[in-house]
DNA sequence: TATTGTTATACTCTATAACTATA
DNA sequence: TATAGTTATAGAGTATAACAATA
């Protein structure tokens, strides 16, 4: 029989398995968002600091140039985004999130907050934390740029009011 | 400014990160195999246990039924899977891993147990298999039937010498 | 000359539908 | 009638190439 160390070691297959798991359970929440799972990540980059050029978001989310062009033009449509003019450099444009953009952000977050728990329900609550710092440590250290939107900051950048 | 818990909020975001840096460091390790990535799941799953049949492989992967005989069929044209009939049943065909298959299986997976600890190395050692632990206990709860061919399995299933 | 963003085109991947053979 | 597997076709998603504007 296999031991557990054995039974460990395909960490490839527990990430995809885990990271499946999480699409299914997130997929409802994300299916009403232009853009989908990238819309969000979309508009949680773009919440926080300064608002990042086409090509800085393309790279960030790991697509191609022009599929950013596609992804924002819905996005846009949806009303969650504004491209606006780089005033230091005319050829780029900084990727703005709109205030029912910042409202569609906190609703889904919040929404993802539940989902998240909901996966992590199998293992007991003290380790949940664990999982998600020592998966966060890896993830930054792949990015290290990384920082997250709260709702409270992206409400701060718009001089919004809570509701989140 | 975020506080950790803040941080460590966007569990689908890391979990993706994470899985994306160990697409980077694997990718060249199983572009040589058949089937890429795909290949890999398929041995590893046909080598344990039961021949699996085609549908049941393409469950497991989360695949279309049509892909996986697409799949198949590259990994048979490459040597390393043959489909046999079942007796029990003459639609379904069973897929059985060669010798070649467990020879590529084997060397295989030695690359990618260097390669994950290249991954996990940003965590001390002693967390390394805490996460490998709690990421397979989530895993294995969205696909409790798993279990995982070792090197020594699968010699045994062939009656195959060591190499492994 | 290189870079940002857009558009058109081609390519890859995946799913749908129709078929054969079994059950 | 339903299921396993195959094949052909259509669709979605992605990348490549060419372009305009700017650096």
């Amino acid at each position: 029989m296999t031991t557990p160390q054995q039974l460990e070691a395909d960490l490839g297959w527990a990430l995809l398995a885990v990271l499946r798991s999480y699409r299914e359970i997130s997929e409802a929440l994300l299916a009403g968002l232009p853009g989908g799972p990238r819309g969000y990540h979309v508009l949680t980059t773009a919440a926080t600091g300064e608002p990042p050029s086409q090509l800085a978001l393309a790279r960030k989310l790991g697509v191609d140039r022009t599929v950013m062009t596609y992804l924002l033009d819905d996005m846009e449509k949806g009303g969650l985004i504004e491209r606006r003019p780089d005033p230091a450099d005319r050829r780029a444009r900084r990727i703005t999130v709109t205030e029912a953009g910042n409202a569609a952000l906190c609703d889904v977050q919040r929404a993802l907050r539940t989902a998240e728990e909901t996966l992590l329900e199998p293992l007991d609550p003290e380790e949940r934390p664990v999982l998600r710092h020592l998966l966060y440590r890896l993830a930054t250290r792949a990015d290290p740029q990384r920082t997250e939107t709260t709702c409270t900051e992206a409400e701060k950048l718009t001089g919004d009011a809570p509701a989140c």
